[in-house]
DNA sequence: TTTTTTTATATGTTTAGACATATTTTAAAT
DNA sequence: ATTTAAAATATGTCTAAACATATAAAAAAA
């Protein structure tokens, strides 16, 4: 274990036993530093460590606090279906839909502003089992390549996150009632239960590809796990 | 702009363009610290950050390579829902429905395995409206004030995270069908979906409490946004 | 009193050098 | 050929010192 390891630790069991509740203002980095008997950066090490983990708010001048914890926190991966299928030990089936060029009517929520699309709409099977329909917009004029890429080998999904940069995402998760295309394609009763996952990714303000991927309610779930500290 | 800004910025820029593909070995922290004319340690902080985002492992001896994504990450938040409401501009409203110890048996997924358990139902609402319904088992042998505690007036939810520290969580995400405590709370008919978040939180493998949050989703929703580095 | 300016301070960044340590590569021994 | 030991190397940690900068607090001016 690492000095700024054993500093953190430390730092961790005055917060969790509340010597330091919510609210304190941590000894700065020089006196703890004295403390410890260890560099000033050794210090910074650790606390910066404690920030990432959201334990506690430094701010200049101001000094460091113990932060009041408001909420839970957890990182939240979505693979690609294909890796997430065979993942799990089982086949990973994929079907293309439809594809072709669309209009602007299609953007349902106004957020290429009228930039050339790319409409997909594909199927991806778990052991030969429909588990996700895959609904997408890609904007034509910041991905030009997608409208002569043959989406019929390879899945859009897969082959943006391959090729696209991108710099910012929007997930948004929700569960709905089938839409007549998820009760087609995922072979359920209109009206069922489905979890969408809706993601948004941008280039710097360019809005790249708008997704609706839905899930039959019943065979899917997320699963995240924070990872421990001390 | 500082030094490692710059740094981070132009090597994010060689691999979006491709410049470094994935798997390409970056070269090695002298080598950039002399291709940037700065000192080690700011090429350093600028490659932690890219690890951080995920664009680029590190192995020692080994070196920098950058990764091939597999898949789109961000930080999923969940708020307490008082906050939640609150932050919404909506009036927040609360209800104790149930509090009691309760048997073993109730730890349906034997996670306590026959710890002494409280066991607490109760409902969240919005603007006078159901909107989360709170099924909670607490170990009263982790968190023994949990069993003296009155949750008429402040949710287990909330006191929980303001007071019990955890080290490690489990957040599961669930469309399903209504249960019969759900339609009855949340006012739905049987069947309705509901968006389900079930957490489990643990303070170094001893398990704190479990958790399970249904809301009517039609009414329900999370959003994450990732950050832009550049 | 209220506003503006100055000062003090805790955090943030950078440097340069030393040493530690996984891990790979190479050489030696079996 | 296979295993074992030694050397090389890129990342990781730590130090000590200097300077930068946001901003809270104090002092001065209105």
């Amino acid at each position: 274990m690492h000095p700024y390891e054993e500093i953190r630790a430390e730092i961790l069991r005055r917060i969790n036993s509340r010597d330091w509740p919510a609210g304190f203002a941590v000894p700065h980095e020089e006196k703890l530093a004295e403390e410890f008997s260890v560099a000033r950066g050794t210090v910074r090490r650790a606390l910066a460590s404690l920030v990432d983990a959201g334990l506690i708010e430094r701010k200049r001048r101001a000094g460091t606090r113990v932060v009041g914890r408001k909420s839970h926190s957890s990182t939240l991966t979505i693979p690609i279906v294909r890796h997430e299928i065979e993942a799990g030990g089982r086949r990973y089936g994929y079907k293309l839909l439809q594809s072709g060029p669309c209009g602007a009517d299609r953007d349902l929520q106004g957020v290429f502003k009228g930039a050339p699309l790319q409409h997909v709409l594909c199927l991806h099977l778990s052991d030969g089992t429909p588990y996700q329909l895959e609904d997408r917009l890609v904007n034509l004029s910041a991905v030009p390549e997608a409208g002569a890429q043959d989406f019929s080998e390879i899945s859009p999904n897969e082959w943006l996150v391959r090729r696209a940069p991108y710099s910012s995402i929007r997930t948004t998760l929700r569960a709905e009632p089938a839409t007549g295309a998820d009760a087609r394609y995922l072979k359920l009763r209109k009206g069922e239960g489905v979890f969408v996952i809706e993601r948004q990714t941008r280039l710097k303000t360019v809005p790249l590809t708008f997704v609706r991927m839905s899930h039959p309610a019943s065979r899917y779930q997320i699963i995240t796990e924070t990872d421990d500290l001390s």
